[in-house]
DNA sequence: CTGAAAGCGCTTACAG
DNA sequence: CTGAAAGCGCTTACAG
């Protein structure tokens, strides 16, 4: 079907040297007479050489290839920390696999088979949790990964992230300092440890200092869609919760609809804080105040990490945390 | 780095038979004989092994991988557009390299050569429009190419839309009917062919069927992003129009704020009709009604022709047409 | 600075 | 039904 147009052989060929050199040449080998570089890159030019990675990764043993996992691009969460990597794996002359992973299935495994079966030369893993046998797979092949906006329960691949539990602590004191008796917690699945272990922590947190109560019927757990996020809208009026803060943007957009639907006033009878900043914060009316995280950075530093490991230079830091804030907005007093 | 744990050869030796023979064991090819393929498979499980996809390229010519040109994953409409493009391609095996590529700039054709050294089977092309230097290399390498809810100049590759021209008529047969006389109509930039020939004729269309005048002070050009259309809201209403057709989510979320911002009610001063039914038309407030169209299956059911188109099996249709619709909610009447 | 040759891990006619 | 061998298009020591 393809016509494989001109190979290292028609050029060597044509330029009258041997596949060596042209090959030193293509990679930019220093070891080559000006003269003699010259000549075949004319060649090359004129015969419109483009070198076969798929031959070049069978030689080498690098594909110049990273697996992107990601569990649903059109999270507007993942989208956007997917925009980062891209943008990095190009500058770097990576191409990214793309490698939907639903999470709700065990089709994980497989997926990462498929990424290591076309010789990856690295992972960047986005999601809400690692599974078990994913994380298992990926031990025994020790391949390269970096957690991307992203919490493994190990935690010993790089990653970068923000101080989620810090932020939400934050976000919660400034419920409280609303004067907030009984504030919501928004969440994904618990047992998902970004859920578990660093945002509902800070959450509690701010609790505990104000001297609350912890009230696990103010503790909520949704599928991270603005349908979940909707849906819950009733529920939350029932635990007489007066705020709320939210894990991830669609659920909170599907909240805040829900809130208003049902007569609701935000933010003068209900406040809400959700923690992503992705574009969606703004579209919603009110817009959401939210943590605000550079999701697009958090992307492009793990996929400069990732490029890092593979080029087996030194990382100056394994866990990345970049800095937060706070963006008040139309759905807090 | 990586241990290339097992081998065809090694797996060969350890069953006591041919590279060639496991080889046909593991694609499937039924001359081996039952007892034979059960030992050969046997040692399979028990090693591991898994087939190298890079060698298997080399070899065989066909890297069951597609490049998806998209210019922004992080726009609603594509992630959707992708997400069925990436779950069909699961289906049969193919894998997906994503190859942003921001059409603002010149880098199209240089990622579109980037998938071509990675010697794809195929290329599935998400756009507004394609730059003429990409169709051309496309053209000179003859590559199996799909469109997804994007409209080539050319229309010589097979493609998957729905009837932008008559949607667009339908939507604005609505605002004619609502008893508006200045329809504005929001679009990207009109060089792109389907804004121009396609989105735009059919607003004509319906103006002109209902004796309107075709002004083009009412006609908009943004760059399809919440931000150009939230910009745009001052020069539509010094625009005396007293309704919109927006060609795509992001803009008419934008706009819709601006309007409310502004002081403007939708939709009792002002009707907004959008045309893209992605996620975002719910979110916003009130919610967008909406031009509907299958984004999901627009994906899918092109991810499906290229399997064909790369099997060698006849297409049904070449230009395939979804079905479309509209969903009447808040931004209108 | 350059070339000859082996090898990367498979598939694919070709024989039998 | 099975195997020996060539070949896919490169890279990489090794020599010189």
């Amino acid at each position: 079907m393809e016509k494989q147009a001109v190979t290292i052989y028609d050029v060597a060929r044509e330029a009258g040297v041997s596949m060596a050199t042209v090959s030193r040449v293509v990679n930019g080998n220093a070891n080559v007479k000006p003269a003699t570089k010259e000549k075949v890159q004319a060649v090359i030019d004129k015969l419109n050489y483009r070198p076969n990675a798929i031959a070049r990764g069978l030689a080498s043993r690098k594909t110049t290839t990273v697996g992107l996992v990601v569990p649903d691009i059109t999270n507007q969460y993942f989208a956007e920390l997917a925009r980062g990597i891209d943008d990095v794996a190009k500058m770097y002359n990576y191409q990214i696999i793309l490698a939907g992973a639903d999470e709700s299935n065990q089709e994980g495994a497989e997926v990462l088979d498929n990424l290591l079966g076309k010789q990856v030369d690295g992972i960047i893993f986005i999601g809400n949790q690692l599974s078990d046998k994913v994380r298992e797979r990926l031990a025994s092949v020790d391949m390269p990964t970096v957690f991307a906006g992203s919490i493994d329960r190990q935690g010993t691949d790089p990653s970068v992230n923000i101080n989620y539990q810090q932020a939400f602590k934050e976000a919660t004191d400034i419920l409280v300092k609303h004067g907030h008796q009984r504030i919501a917690f928004i969440s994904g699945s618990l047992n998902h440890v970004i859920n578990q272990e660093h945002k509902l922590a800070g959450y509690q947190q701010a609790l505990v200092d104000a001297g609350l109560p912890l009230d696990k019927a103010l503790v909520f757990q949704g599928d991270y869609s603005y349908q979940s996020g909707y849906a819950m809208t009733n529920q939350l009026r029932a635990s007489k919760a007066t705020a709320a803060i939210v894990v991830n943007d669609e659920m909170a957009a599907g909240l805040l609809n829900g809130l208003t639907d049902s007569g609701v006033q935000v933010p003068a009878d209900f406040e809400v804080i959700t923690s992503n900043s992705s574009k969606l914060t703004e579209m919603t009316r009110p817009q959401l105040s939210t943590i605000t995280q550079p999701i697009y950075d958090i992307g492009a530093v793990s996929m400069r990490a990732l490029t890092k490991l593979l080029a087996h230079e030194p990382l100056d830091d394994d866990q990345v945390t970049l800095a937060h804030g706070f963006s008040k907005r139309g759905t807090t007093r």
